[in-house]
RNA sequence: GCGGGGGUAGCCGAGCAGGACAAAGGCGCAGGACUUAAGAUCCUGUUCCGCAGGGAUACGAGGGUUCGAAUCCCUCCCCCCGCACCA
């Protein structure tokens, strides 16, 4: 067998001598008449980030990438297939920051990252103190970057990717930062860039914003920003300090449900806490110390007071039984203990519901209860519920909650299904409560759609932000909600901006297309866009220091410096203005009327070529658009969406990109694969233990683009054989007894030379036809992407095609009729099994060589052809012959009858007697099939009737067609008649059938004994086994 | 909650512009060949019934449309994914 790896070596090794994968614009020779000139296919992948190593998850899109790429090769393309990195934002930012600080945790990891690539090579364990060193340089983000994106990169060879390294480049080198501050200046020109407050998680600790990977278990259970309504309780008058003038002291309470003021009844404080009174705007607050942190980082006029004087702290306790003015219709409340309250939980203060909210209900309740027996005073009468919302299914009891409470059998605070209850009631209420009469102008209302409106009708109300769940980071700092006064966004909701993201979007190729349909809804959704940090790596915000930009918004048209990068590097950074680049992509001059290079050129702070001008300018008009994004559908609703809105709006319609394909993530025996499962196989592995190839093979096979990929070993191991075996077949029509190589192939006397047409059989057509045909297909599904189709195909089903052939010629002739359509074979297999296909091509090139040495001079050259330059057989439509495959399911079908008879009835047979239906006595029945086989079912037998002349025939007649019309479509015959010479065919493989089934076969003879003729119909012979 | 995608044999998964579907391919399992043996490989079988190529049940549950439904429509149950500032 082949030793795979040094085959893949050797062919990425001459692939990248030989230059192959480098694409150049065929600009050159615009102006002559150049027939030549092949169509470009410009494809792009999102750029991987250069954190760490890639695993083989991310493999399957690339490889996909690159099996496309390939296919487009083979189809005439000049195919462009480039590559980067992704190096901006915070991720490598706080790795470097974690290695320098001495972390352990991010230490190991990295140690283990990096022992990866120092295994690759070798079989010996990495030398452990070459890994601590290079660990020990990764304190500076730059060295963590380069380090993996010089590792991908060779991953990325390693894996036989036709990628032109030429233009490589990563999102933090100084041209780049030039292009995006010119990205950015054209989204400012269009008004897209805009300021202004914006909510997001952050921590107090460390003094930032904090996402889903900085959040302890943010991955599993993700804290997102609520927004809350603060309705503000004023302080009645005979509770005001008299000290102070302070006749504005409000108390806050937070509220998911602004709509149930209507029906407040008092207000909850926990008396064991310490609340704090502090001055915001002209108004005293009182709310929670942990709310008041909170809101200090929510606005800007919030005052702490000092001064002992002034009572800024106050003790649950002093707040009870006061009475405070409910907001609506200043009706005095007043202010009662729970235990339930968390002052860690919005503002600490809640106002109470009893009618509808569970929990108050039974606070309440329990008040009663104190009252009653007498523990502790209530010095204040306890409050009745008031209903405001009409809810079906609710009327047993005066009040949903008491309702709820009773059917669950509440009885306290203490009951943990307060929680559930509150949950049900919420959701009863939201979508089938109606509110009555006490609700003002929003009688008669449902809540889910007056929801928001109350909140503006309440106009005394604030907001208050608070997360989703009690969260802290990862190194246990508390998370909260801080609103950023300053935040740069991008504007999405410019409706014609949107119109022209849905007009590019209508004119594109999607596949799979259902992800058309979301991308019109992602863009529909989308509305700011946050677009700079104050930290992590990247490109200076230009238009205000000291934020960056971020690194999602960094990388949505770069696919445009691919088309330039490799020749911008001769270019001075300091001449990447923005007239550069206006010219360069927009083909725009500094002023109207004056597009082109020299008035560019002039505009230029540093002086270069107008040629370098002209060309790049026409090295992107000839590379673009983006003919194909291939990514994973997890981008579709931010970067993939960012890609196509932010074309839209810089780049003419012409420039938009033509087609997104996308295909599902891999799993790993059923789980994801991921570093906390331990179960990641890295991409540079892939070599080692299994053969790229084969790993090729499986992203090809295994699973539909729209499908999650499943890496399974045990599949793997299956589909190493059927690899192997294909190898073996391949081989042995290339070997020719000479023993080179091994397999099946050595020692076998049989030259495999090419059958010549005038030796062809039956059964030598029949292959050559199916061969062509599911070339054809394959062809037509692979340019449609269906690869896994095209490849099943071509693999699979033509494996037993060779099968069934071997089985009804012989094993010789089969490495015969292999050689016929070796050549076409391998070139449709190339694209996803490379490496192997370069081999035998070579290997082939090399024999047909060996055999005719005295040809012309030529062949040396001829050994240097690569399959990887070859083009895309073409279909010998004159060997795809229907009537010779009708033939041969013929005789399948007869045989799988007489198997079946022969398994039933467990004879052994001495003779079997074949009637076809085109014998003498039985031929009227098909002419009568021919006749009625358009006929709807039900009136056919009427009109065999009319047909059938001869009256003896009238009852044969009937059971015959019913025959046909009951056989459902099992049977092809119902459905199509095609014309085949029966008894021919079975002449002609007499010798076959009585090989197959070991005995005499009788074709239309005479003897008869059980009747069996008659059942003769068309296309399906009777059979008698004697 | 909103939006999207699914539920097919012991398992993974095709099929889903209605008709060659008892259901591709693979895995697993059973039997056989080869082998001293194991492994690998290769054949055969893998819903039930049937001594003549046939029949009966099946594609989450239930209903409907149709000559005919895994495929179309409705209801219900269950599962998965996204909901952003994060690469």
């Amino acid at each position: 067998m082949y030793k795979y790896s040094e085959i893949e070596k050797k062919w990425q090794r001459r692939w990248e001598e030989e230059k192959i994968f480098y694409a150049d614009a065929e600009i050159e020779t615009e102006s002559e008449i150049d027939q030549d000139q092949k169509k470009k296919f410009f494809l792009t992948v999102p750029y991987p980030y250069a954190s760490g190593p890639l695993h083989i998850g991310h493999g399957r899109t690339y490889t996909i990438a690159d099996i496309i790429a390939r296919f487009k090769r083979l189809q005439g393309y000049n195919v462009l297939f480039p590559m980067g990195f992704h190096v901006t934002g915070t991720p490598i930012l706080a790795i470097a920051d974690g290695i320098a600080k001495g972390e352990e945790e991010v230490i190991e990891r990295y140690k283990d990252y990096v022992a990866i690539y120092a295994d690759a090579d070798a079989d010996a364990d990495p030398d452990p103190e070459r890994v601590e060193a290079i660990v020990k340089t990764f304190d500076k983000p730059e060295i963590v970057a380069d380090f993996f994106a010089e590792q991908i990169a060779a991953d990325f060879k390693m894996m036989g990717y036709s990628i032109d390294w030429r233009r490589k480049f990563n999102t933090t080198e100084p041209f780049y930062k030039k292009f995006i501050e010119w990205q950015f200046k054209k989204l400012y020109e269009i008004g897209a860039i805009k300021r202004g407050k914006y909510p997001i998680t952050f921590s107090i600790e460390d003094g930032c914003a904090v996402g889903e990977d900085d959040i302890e278990e943010g991955d599993i259970d993700k804290v997102s920003v609520v927004e809350y309504t603060a309705i503000k309780f004023k302080l009645s008058d005979q509770d005001q300090d008299q000290d102070q003038d302070t006749s504005n002291t409000y108390l806050i309470a937070a509220t998911l449900r602004p709509e149930t003021i209507f029906g407040v009844t008092n207000l909850w404080v926990n008396p064991d806490a310490r609340y704090v009174n502090v001055k915001v705007g002209d108004e005293f607050w009182i709310m929670s110390k942990e709310a008041l942190e909170k809101l200090s980082y929510q606005r800007e006029d919030v005052k702490i007071l000092e001064g002992e004087g002034e009572g800024t702290e106050i003790d649950g306790n002093a707040l009870l039984w006061k009475q405070v003015k409910e907001p609506v219709a200043d009706r005095e409340i007043p202010i009662l203990p729970a235990s339930f309250v968390d002052t860690d939980v919005g503002t600490g203060l809640v106002y109470s519901v009893p009618a509808h909210a569970p929990y108050d209900y039974i606070g309440l309740e329990d008040l009663r209860k104190r009252e009653r027996v007498g523990v502790g005073v209530v010095p204040v009468p306890v409050p009745e519920p008031i209903k405001i919302i009409e809810i079906e299914g609710y009327e047993q009891y005066e009040f949903p909650a008491r309702e709820i409470c009773k059917k669950m059998g509440i009885k306290d605070a203490n009951d943990a299904r307060l929680e559930e209850a509150t949950q049900i009631l919420y959701k009863d209420e939201f979508y089938r409560g109606v509110l009555n009469e006490k609700c003002k102008d929003f009688k008669g209302l449902k809540i889910a759609a007056i929801k928001d409106e109350v909140k503006t009708w309440l106009n005394m109300a604030e907001i208050f932000y608070e997360t989703s769940r009690k969260a802290v980071t990862r190194t246990g700092g508390k998370v909260i909600v801080a609103v950023l006064q300053d935040q740069w966004f991008i504007d999405y909701r410019d409706m014609r901006w949107k119109d022209s993201g849905h007009k590019l979007v209508g004119d594109m190729t999607f596949y799979p297309e259902k992800y058309k349909a979301y991308m019109h809804e992602i863009i529909d959704w989308l509305t700011l866009r946050p677009c700079a940090r104050r930290r992590g790596l990247g490109t200076q915000f230009p238009f205000e220091k000291g934020w960056i930009i971020e690194s999602l918004s960094d990388s949505t048209i770069y696919m445009a410096m691919y088309t330039i990068a490799h020749q911008l590097r001769d270019v001075p950074v300091d001449a990447l203005e923005e007239a550069f680049f206006d010219y360069i992509f927009l083909g725009l001059g500094p002023g109207l009327n004056n597009a082109n290079a020299e008035n560019v050129a002039k505009e230029l702070p540093v002086q270069i070529s107008v040629d370098i001008l002209n060309r790049l300018r026409k090295e992107f008009e000839y590379w673009y658009p983006n003919d194909l994004r291939h990514t994973a559908p997890p981008h579709l609703s931010n970067h993939l969406v960012f890609f196509l809105m932010h074309h839209a709006a810089i780049f003419p319609a012409r420039h938009w990109p033509i087609a997104i394909t996308l295909s599902e993530l891999m799993t790993r025996e059923g789980q994801k694969i991921s570093k906390s499962k331990g179960n990641v196989i890295p991409l540079a592995h892939v070599s080692k233990l299994y053969g790229v190839d084969l790993y090729r093979l499986y992203c090809a096979l295994n699973a539909d683009f729209d499908t999650l990929s499943n890496w399974r070993e045990q599949d793997i191991d299956a589909l190493r054989r059927r690899f192997n075996a294909l190898i073996t077949i391949f081989d042995e029509s290339i070997e020719t007894g000479t023993g080179a190589g091994a397999g099946a192939g050595a020692g076998v006397e049989a030259d495999a030379d090419a059958l010549e047409e005038y030796e062809f059989t039956h059964t030598d057509r029949w292959l050559l036809s199916k061969f062509y045909r599911r070339l054809q297909e394959s062809i037509e599904w692979f340019d449609g992407f269906r690869i896994r189709e095209a490849g099943i195909n071509m693999v699979f089903n033509l494996m037993n095609d060779l099968k069934y052939y071997e089985k009804r010629e012989s094993v010789e002739r089969r490495r015969r009729i292999v050689r016929n359509i070796l050549e076409d074979w391998l070139i449709i297999l190339s694209p996803i099994v490379p490496h192997i296909c370069e081999e035998l091509w070579h290997k082939l090139k090399l024999r047909d060589r060996d055999k005719d040495r005295d040809m012309d001079m030529d062949q040396e050259k001829e050994k240097e052809t690569f399959i990887s330059r070859q083009a895309l057989p073409g279909i010998k439509l004159k060997f795809i012959d229907e009537k010779v495959e009708r033939e041969e399911e013929y005789l399948v079908s007869l045989v799988e009858d007489v198997q079946e008879i022969l398994k039933i009835t467990r004879i052994t047979p001495n003779k079997i007697y074949i009637y076809t239906a085109d014998a003498e006595t039985e031929r009227w029945k098909c002419e009568l099939f021919k006749a009625v086989r358009e006929i709807a079912d039900k009136d056919k037998i009427k009109e065999a009737m009319k047909i059938q002349k001869d009256k003896s025939k009238r009852t044969e007649t009937v059971s015959f067609v019913k025959q046909l019309i009951n056989s459902k479509g099992k049977s092809r015959s119902k459905l199509e008649y095609f014309e085949l010479n029966e008894t021919e065919i079975l002449r002609r493989e007499k010798a076959y059938l009585a090989k197959e089934f070991g005995c005499e076969i009788g074709i239309n003879e005479e003897h008869d004994p059980k009747g069996k003729k008659k059942f003769a119909i068309p296309l399906k012979p009777a059979i008698y086994v004697g």
